[in-house]
RNA sequence: CGCGGGAUGGAGCAGUCCGGUAGCUCGUCAGGCUCAUAACCUGAAGGUCGUGAGGUUCAAAUCCCACUCCCGCAC
């Protein structure tokens, strides 16, 4: 199919690369370069990149509200449009203006998540499988009907990280597979279910500072979900500690949430979280035991969110 | 020229402000103790203190200059 691709980060880069393998990608969208990386140069985008290498066309309009903008996409005359974590919201004219018109890659099994991070907070709520939706696109936010979806488990050491390049993968696969479906006509639009709709609010940096009085199960959750970016930490001595992984143990539950006991393991609301690696700030990652060498945090210091 | 942290025996750190021949917690090796041990005791090896036959100095890990490489923030 002739295809006009829009998505920005590496989770989008996945699905460029399928859908680039076999159909005919005649324009690529992406977020404009920005600033970004030490030093604060602009950065083109990793859609970006690779449309260039492979001399696709690139278009990084930082808005679709310009008439201009809305008959330069229509102007394409493509089949269908594939977007996949884009970052901007398409205006009606485009959501219909092409035969197929426009389908998103999502990265929940929706009606659950809508919404920006969607497999962020799937890790973070404890949920035991997440998938990727095939979507048509409609007006409102991640409701259009579902055409094709695909289930992938959350295992007890997947991090946000680790489910995103799994989902990536998964999202190219379903893609392909759904555009196939698609144009023999056999992909009926099914309505999302009305129960069940939750919304997967962008992650804030600020919910990287931890408490630890929570339950350890659900902090364990938080954490994976966190990383890589913003990541998880907590404050000891003014000075910034991150939690790169660690595991929720069994703990008496008497013991005041924050406390360090035995193996870098500290008390939550219920049962204990042990610290297995982590890292100040400016510094690498270490295994408990070599972060401890250098660092001192005793047992029976108790962690609290202030300092 | 976005902000900041760091580079010291195999690992992680201290020492740098107030220059004066390198220290801590481990690891490694040897020996000892022990029924035994990742426990304990004793001893040993191992470092041109990131680079520059740079600058200042009687003397530089420490002060000054240039450079390289890591990392966090910001995004």
């Amino acid at each position: 199919m002739k295809a006009v691709f829009m998505g920005t980060p590496d989770f989008a880069l996945a699905a460029l690369k399928a859908l680039h393998s076999k159909h005919d990608v005649v324009c690529v969208y992406t977020q404009p370069p920005r600033p970004s990386g030490r030093g604060h140069k602009p950065t083109p985008s990793p859609v970006h990149l690779y449309a260039e290498e492979h001399g696709i066309p690139v278009r990084c309009p930082p808005t679709f509200k310009p008439q201009e903008e809305k008959d330069a996409f229509a102007a394409l005359d493509a089949d269908i449009a594939v977007v996949a974590a884009y970052g901007l919201l398409l205006p009606k004219a485009c959501l219909n203006a092409f035969k197929y018109g426009c389908v998103n890659i999502h990265g929940s099994l929706l009606p659950r998540w809508r919404g920006a991070a969607p497999i962020q907070r799937a890790i973070m709520a404890g949920d035991a499988e997440t998938g990727v939706t095939l979507m048509q696109m409609d007006a409102g936010m991640d409701t259009g009907d579902m055409l094709l979806i695909k289930k992938l488990p959350i295992g007890a050491k997947d991090t946000a990280g680790t489910v995103f390049d799994k989902m990536a993968a998964l999202g190219g696969e379903t893609l392909l597979e759904g555009l196939e479906l698609l144009e023999h006509g056999k992909l009926p639009p099914v309505k999302q279910p009305a129960d069940g709709i939750t919304h997967a609010a962008k992650v804030a940096k600020e919910e990287g500072l931890i408490s630890f009085d929570i339950p350890a199960r659900e902090l364990d959750c938080k954490i994976r979900g966190l990383l890589p970016w913003p990541g998880a930490w907590f404050f000891y001595n003014g000075e910034r500690i991150s939690v790169l992984d660690a595991d929720p143990v069994e703990l008496d539950d008497a013991i005041p949430a924050g406390t360090v006991c035995e193996n870098l393991t500290v008390a939550c609301k219920t049962g204990g979280l042990k610290l297995n690696v982590l890292r100040r700030d400016g510094k690498k990652a270490l295994p408990a035991a070599d972060f401890l060498r250098g660092f001192d945090l005793p047992e029976g210091t108790v962690l609290n969110a202030q300092i």
